[in-house]
DNA sequence: AGCACA
């Protein structure tokens, strides 16, 4: 069993089944993807996808095949069901179709067990310091876009049927859930948003100070009217946050009010505020852990 | 239905 990713960390990992395999497939296999497809937008559709570990591309069959490896077989089952039918360019017509890999993927790792090859999650920050630009898809609530990746069917988690999951990862958390004390910016600096994506009912907020904390987070987020619940992914240097609001009208006001909103821990300027990808929403879906 | 990288 491989060890979950750094910003899962505080989830307690499964326990390996006793009369279970050890090596369990936890690798998803891709198809549908235009013959242009680069192997860079594959690890952009899944890079923040609950235990994406490592993907990549070959192009050596007739149709380009995607693979994923991801921490555990539960994780790799809900992203091969939320690429399942995406609609990945309606241009060309492609459709994604994904099933359990017969293997995982192979990554090398290093001494000192880090991965060195692949498109891999532990190189998620590394193009240049900046930190995550999402790649042009809507995500997943949002109404649909030409040009753009949606569902080809609603999935099941989708509007219709989607019913709250509980914010399951706080019982695994390492600290206690008090109310949060209400915290109003400190300022606002102009930010730049440059490449947004369709507004659906959940925020990526980036461009956030290295010292900020979650109790900041929450003190600026949970306060605002229509807030569901909300996640903090550290990784190094950079902090990013999602979070979920009850419909869209009122994530899209948060987008409006708190663009560019200066935390005291800011240290390089306002946060940026935008709507994430498709597959990044799977940070507030019922997976088993 | 089509499953590669080592």
């Amino acid at each position: 069993m491989a060890a979950p990713p750094a910003q899962y960390a505080q989830w307690s990992a499964p326990a390996p089944q006793a009369d279970g395999p050890h090596d369990e497939v936890r690798t998803i296999f891709v198809l549908g993807f235009p013959l242009d497809v680069k192997e860079r937008e594959l690890q952009n559709l899944l890079r923040w996808w609950p235990g994406y570990e490592a993907s990549q591309m070959n192009f050596k069959g007739d149709q380009p095949m995607g693979f994923a490896l991801f921490s555990t077989a539960a994780m790799a089952m809900a992203a091969r069901d939320a690429l399942q039918n995406l609609v990945f360019d309606a241009d060309t017509n492609s459709v994604l179709r994904a099933e359990m890999a017969k293997k995982n993927l192979y990554v090398k790792r290093g001494v000192a067990g880090e991965i060195t090859t692949g498109f891999d999650a532990s190189k998620r920050m590394r193009t240049g310091g900046n930190d995550y630009s999402p790649a042009p898809y809507p995500a997943p609530y949002g109404a649909p876009y030409p040009n753009q990746v949606v569902p080809a069917a609603a999935p099941s988690w989708g509007p219709q049927g989607y019913v709250a999951p509980a914010p399951q990862y706080e019982q695994y958390a390492g600290y206690a859930v008090s109310q949060p004390v209400p915290i109003a910016p400190t300022g606002y600096a102009p930010v730049q948003n440059t490449k947004d994506n369709p507004p659906c009912n959940t925020l990526f907020i980036g461009n956030l100070g290295e010292a900020v904390n979650e109790t900041e987070l929450r003190g600026l987020f949970s306060s605002q009217p229509g807030f569901r619940q909300m996640k903090v992914v550290r990784q190094g240097k950079n902090t990013v946050c999602f979070i979920e609001f009850v419909d869209v009208n009122t994530a899209v006001t948060v987008h409006s009010n708190l663009q560019g909103a200066v935390l005291s821990t800011s240290d390089r300027g306002g946060m940026r505020i935008q709507y994430p990808t498709f597959m990044s929403s799977g940070l507030f879906l019922n997976i088993p852990f």
